[in-house]
DNA sequence: CGAGCGAGTGGAAACGTTTCCAGTGGCGAG
DNA sequence: CTCGCCACTGGAAACGTTTCCACTCGCTCG
C-alpha cells in the first residue's frame, strides 16, 4: 500500500547515497560492493525509474513517434511493422498516433512534440498544407517524413514515385489489350491524389488512349473501401453505351481498399473481374494478396519506406548537424488474378 | 537557434514571477493585467509547456495505453477507434503499443507502467499466463483487460461469450442444412483458441453432429490469414472420403483472418464458396464486410467493448476504490454470402 | 477607525532523477 | 616519508514545472 519506492528509498536502504545509487544501478564507477547492495535493494523494495524524472533530467524520452491519418489503412499498418522493428532495436519506443484527416490536427501533433513526449517523429501525412510544412520544420524534434514535399523543403524524406506507379499498372493494362482504362481516384487535395492524378494523365497520353482522360476519372471521397465502391459505381455507371454496354475494360485505383471497393461495384453491376473489368490496386497492401480474386497491385514499398524512414530518423538523431537526405523507393508491379485473363483483341465491345 | 523558451524565460519577459506566470497560463487567479502580459510573453517566445516537467510535478501523464498483440488484426484497429474516441474527449492521449506474440513481452509492458509514462493502460492479450494476472494486479496505473480472465480475478473487465458466438455459427450453419461442420481455430494457448473450441464442443453435441467433434477441428498457427490458409488446407484434405469428395460442408473460423484463409484455400482446391464449403468467420471486422464472397461472421462487437473499455478506464482513474466491474458484450451473428447458397442481401441475424 | 478579509503576488520547496564537484582514503612511486 | 594519483563516495545543484506559504495592499464591515 505504501507509495512507489523512488531511488532515495533504495539508497537508504542500501546504506548509500543517492549519488551512488544511481551510479551503481547505471552502471557507472562504483565499487562492487556498492553494486551488490544497491541492486539487492533495489530489487527487494521492487523499484523502477521513474521514466518522467528522467526524461526530464536527461532531456529526452527515448519515445519516438509515427503519425498517420487513418491507422486503419494497411499501408500503414506494414509501414509501421518495419519502423518499429528498427526502431525497437535502438532502444527507443514507438508511439503511434492517428492524427485524422483534419490538418489542423496534424499541426497541432507536430507543434506539440516541443513538449518532450518524444524525441522524433516519422509521419506520412495525406494532406500538406504550407502551414504543415511550415511547423515540420522548426519542430522541436526531428522529423522525417513519408511522402513528397516540394524539393526546396529541407526535410529528410522517404518519398516514392507514384505517379511512375500508376504508369506501370496502365502500361501493364494496355499490354494485356485494354484501351478503356478509367481512374479511380482519391481526394485531389492530397498529395498522393495529386501525383497519382499526374501519373495517369501522363500514361494516358503516352499511350494514346482515348477518349479523354477527364473523362474517365473519378474521385472518391477519401481512401477507404466504402468511398471506393460509391465512386466506382458512379464511374462505371456513366461509362455505358447506348446499349448500355460498359464502354470500361479496366481500373486503376489509386490504392488498393479503393480497389476493393471498385471491385464491390463492378460485382454489383453484374460484372465480373477481370473478364469484363481488370482491376489494378496500389499499395500492395497485405489485403491484395488474399483478396478474391487476388488484386494486382503496384507495390509502392510500404515497408521499405517505412525502414528507410526509421533508419533516417535514427541517423538524424545520433547526428543533428547532417545533411537531410531525400530517399526515393521505386515501385513495382505485382500481378494478380485481378487482370489477368487471355488478352482481348484491341477494339473488341463488350 | 536559442534554447527551447522555459517558463522561467516567460515569466523575465513579462516582468512577474515565475509563480504568477504558471498561475496566470493555468487559469488560477490572477490579475487581468498579469495575464494579459504573461499570454503575451508566452505568444511572443513561442512558449510550449513541456509535458516531461509536467507530469513530474503533478504525477500524470495524461496519456493512456492501448497494448495489443498484433496491430495487424483489423479487429484491433476497431477497437483502437473506439477508445481513442472515447479517451480524447477526456483530454487524454492515446497511445498504442504493439507488444507482439511473447508474453514476456507484454508483463514487461505492464511492469514498465510503473515508469510513468501512462496513467491508465487498456489491454487485450491472447495469452493470460498467471505471471501477467499477478502483474495486471499490481500495476502501477489502472488497467482495464478487453478478454476473459478467470473469475476469481478482481479487474475491471470487459468481456464477450464467445463461446456462444461459436454456438450461434455452428446453430446458423444446421438451419441451412450444413451437417458436417468443421472448425478451424487459433493456437489453443490463446484465451479466445480455448473458450471457442469450448464453444464448438457443446455446439458440436447440442446438434447431435457426426463425426466426432475432435476430428473436424484443426488448430492454426496464429490468427493470420496464412496461418489460417494452411490449417484449412490441412483439414479439407484430412476429410476427403474414399473417392475423394469432401466430407466437410461448413467451416467455423475462429476469426475473420482465419476465415478469409480458409476461403482461400477452399477456392485453391476447386471448391466453391458457399455451394461446396459454407465459412462463417469472427469478429465482424470491415473485411468479412467487404471481402468476396461477404463474409457471414459471429460479432463480438469490438467496437462496443472498445468503448466499455474506455469508459471504464476512465471512471476507475476518477475513483480509484468504486468496486471493480465486469462487462459483457452479447455475440451476434451477421450473415453475409458466404453461407448463403441464395444471394440474399446482407442483414443482421438476432 | 481599526480589525479582518480577500485578491494578488513572489520566494521557495517539491516532484525523482542525473551529474558536477569536492572530498576521503588507500597505495605506489619517488 | 610524503606526494600525488586513483577509485570511490556524498552533498548539492539542476531539469521545468506547480503549489504551498507568507506577505502586501486596498476594502469592507462592525
Amino acid at each position: 500500500m505504501s507509495a512507489r519506492p523512488t531511488l532515495i528509498h533504495v539508497a537508504e536502504l542500501a546504506g548509500v547515497s543517492l549519488a551512488s545509487a544511481s551510479r551503481a544501478l547505471n552502471g557507472m564507477v562504483a565499487s562492487p560492493e556498492t553494486v551488490a547492495k544497491v541492486r539487492a535493494a533495489a530489487l527487494s523494495l521492487g523499484y523502477i525509474p521513474d521514466a518522467t524524472a528522467r526524461s526530464l533530467k536527461l532531456g529526452h524520452s527515448l519515445q519516438l513517434a509515427f503519425a498517420v491519418d487513418d491507422v486503419g489503412n494497411p499501408v500503414y499498418v506494414e509501414m509501421m511493422r518495419a519502423i518499429e522493428t528498427v526502431v525497437r532495436g535502438s532502444g527507443y519506443r514507438l508511439q503511434v498516433s492517428s492524427t485524422g484527416t483534419d490538418p489542423a490536427e496534424t499541426v497541432d501533433l507536430v507543434r506539440s512534440l516541443a513538449r518532450g513526449y518524444a524525441d522524433g517523429l516519422v509521419i506520412s501525412p495525406l494532406r500538406v498544407t504550407d502551414e504543415l510544412i511550415v511547423e515540420l520544420k522548426r519542430a522541436a524534434v526531428p522529423v522525417v517524413v513519408v511522402g513528397t514535399l516540394p524539393d526546396t523543403v529541407q526535410l529528410d524524406t522517404v518519398q516514392t514515385d507514384s505517379a511512375r506507379g500508376v504508369g506501370l499498372a496502365v502500361a501493364h493494362l494496355v499490354e494485356s489489350g485494354r484501351r478503356r482504362i478509367g481512374f479511380l481516384n482519391g481526394p485531389l487535395d492530397t498529395t498522393p491524389g495529386m501525383s497519382r492524378r499526374r501519373g495517369f494523365v501522363e500514361a494516358y497520353a503516352a499511350h494514346q488512349l482515348a477518349p479523354a482522360a477527364g473523362s474517365v476519372q473519378e474521385v472518391a471521397a477519401d481512401f477507404t473501401v466504402a468511398a471506393g465502391r460509391r465512386a466506382a459505381l458512379d464511374l462505371l455507371s456513366r461509362h455505358r453505351d447506348a446499349r448500355g454496354a460498359l464502354a470500361l475494360d479496366a481500373l486503376v485505383a489509386a490504392n488498393d481498399l479503393l480497389a476493393v471497393g471498385a471491385i464491390h461495384a463492378a460485382l454489383e453491376l453484374g460484372l465480373q473481374v477481370p473478364e469484363d473489368l481488370a482491376v489494378v490496386g496500389m499499395d500492395d497492401t497485405e489485403l491484395a494478396g488474399f483478396f478474391n480474386p487476388g488484386l494486382t497491385s503496384v507495390s509502392l514499398g510500404s515497408a521499405e519506406r517505412g525502414r528507410h524512414a526509421a533508419e533516417l530518423l535514427l541517423a538524424r538523431l545520433s547526428d543533428p548537424a547532417r545533411p537531410t537526405r531525400r530517399i526515393v523507393v521505386q515501385p513495382t508491379l505485382v500481378v494478380r488474378a485481378s487482370t489477368q485473363t487471355d488478352p482481348t483483341p484491341e477494339g473488341t465491345v463488350r
